[in-house]
DNA sequence: AATGAATGAGCTTTCATTCAT
DNA sequence: TATGAATGAAAGCTCATTCAT
């Protein structure tokens, strides 16, 4: 009836999806203990979503999105190419604090799934990583990054430094400061990529 | 009694374990296809491995210490840091064409099993970006390379630069040659730690 | 919701249970076959049960019950502590005819889980030699019985003969008189007894 | 070959299958178990017995064949039925001192064994009974039994009561002195029957 | 829309038994 | 005789999904 509620209801489901898909990973996550989380009946997943499949790429899909125009309005703000690539790469670093769940999802169950299901959500990656090309090209016009290089790979490079970087931290508990560790990426890659 | 034999049909598991888990992933796997695959009856695989996660863990294990191994002994005949580099970026690379399943469970399933798995096998990649750490200290050493270089941060982004790069690849179809990425990131990374 | 709906199941199971434990034997007993027996799907019985074995000491502990129970109001209602043991032992030599299932149960099956499972049904016997013990209390107060007796040795010879010689009866298809048997115990427990 | 040494070794697995099967039950005891204890190969118990039923079928019927022998030949000794009673009782219940897993085997397994298998030993049970019975004869002779008495009820009677009290003494850690107790059972039993 | 009882396909693991050496 | 590697049948249990209420 009404929509609101309904909406409600699916985000609801989408966040407890996120913690306990986060939490014990895709398989071993449980449709009843996602239910229990969003404080429903487990019937009641299926009223909003196909299937346990279907719940991830969806969570996938829209926190990908979200992160995706997230990013892009906070890049915006920022003048000059420079100022935008240390935002993004910031911004990658911190999701780790600011969100876990959705952070362990993306880094840790994404990858599986992006090569066992078939995931629109990939999409949102090459989005995110045409997002690093597109300031990269501006780079490019503002004459501080060289011509010849290809963007497309140094966007994926960055991209991938970032997201591994930020998943050996998750997965072996490291003690190093990721902030600093931003900061020594930012400066070997610009140093890279320079004029 | 006769350990070559033994051996063999340890070896036979392994590598059957390789190519199912990479083909179907950890969970989707199954032991009765996995010895299928090894041309054994199902049981047999217990009497080499305790559980389905063993196997799994000793297959990581065992194939990252022979892949250490073998990077090890190749930069080994190479002469200079950045010759080193070299081989190791390409030798990555190619393991994709060399040896497909294994490149695509070490992409795939090995971060999982870091995250829902005690694995010694984690030490394996720490092993790994301590290679790449030692090589670029052989740079500092011979002043190709900047002193003030954090050289485990550049190790690991270097590792994980390459790592996203290819699973980018392997998911992705991607039509990109992956020589020509090599050289592009070799290029890079070395303009971005250099003096 | 429905609680008599849900007993139902429940007492469904466990009439299963008993005839399918009593018929095959805890280990040979399958789960499928006690769904199949109740009329359920196999998986049904995890939703009351946890585990095979928690069915197994469920069944002895709630027929137990049941039969303490049943035990205790009749005797209440004999007179005079001869008449009640008169009424015990006819109700357990009866028992085999009227409940053959759980008769074997509990003489079979019981043994074996009180020495490998942890069961609380222990304490089921043990009220019911208890019973039988106190009614031999009774027999000493009314000046029947000799006061010097074992009250408790004694309980347990008592039961322990009667338990015997039904199993025996069962196991061996014997042909005697199981009423003219327990007249015969009878006489010389309490010949063996009286003051 | 040698024809001792055969007998040797299948005395050796008899032996390490009594107490493996007293330790662990018959289905939860593994061949390769009692083949460890035997200090064999497992294969091996297949050279002597032809399942792991037959092998426990074996052991009861040997174990007990020896039990009545050496019942028998101690009563021989005793002069007086009474004395006879006496010595049966005692030798029962010291039976679980000086031979713990045959007792346990023989109160907890043989029971389910003589249900679920086709067993021989069932008579050696039968025989042992037919002991008692023979010695209650005798008392008969003697004047010191009451003519009337049902010799074989008696027996069962006396040998479930003896068997029963040992095995909840076995089953609940009993405290109780065995000693006293075979007293009590031995006053009440003749008291019962005499003249 | 919401519930949660019921279903049953599916898979890991065990272990008695076999048989080549 | 003795060995123990190999076999494969068999069953307990889980949990995504359905559907009557």
């Amino acid at each position: 009836m009404d929509t609101d509620s309904d909406n409600d209801k699916r985000q609801q489901i989408i966040r407890a999806a996120t913690k306990i898909f986060a939490r014990d990973g895709y398989y071993n996550a449980k449709i009843s203990d996602i239910a229990k989380e969003a404080a429903i009946a487990h019937g009641t997943v299926y009223l909003y979503f196909e299937s346990k499949e279907e719940l991830l790429l969806t969570v996938f899909d829209e926190q990908m999105a979200e992160l995706v125009h997230y990013v892009r309005s906070e890049i915006d703000k920022e003048e000059g190419s420079v100022q935008k690539l240390h935002r993004m790469i910031t911004i990658q670093m911190q999701l780790i604090e600011t969100n876990r769940d959705l952070a362990e999802l993306l880094l840790i169950e994404f990858r599986q799934s992006r090569k066992f299901f078939e995931s629109s959500s990939i999409n949102r990656v090459a989005d995110y990583i045409d997002l690093i090309g597109n300031v990269l090209k501006e780079g490019i016009d503002e004459g501080v990054i060289r011509k010849e290089l290809n963007v497309s790979t140094a966007a994926t490079m960055l991209f991938c430094s970032i997201e591994g970087i930020v998943t050996r931290w998750v997965l072996e508990d490291a003690q190093y400061s990721l902030e600093e560790t931003a900061n020594t990426v930012m400066e070997v890659f610009l140093n890279g990529i320079k004029k």
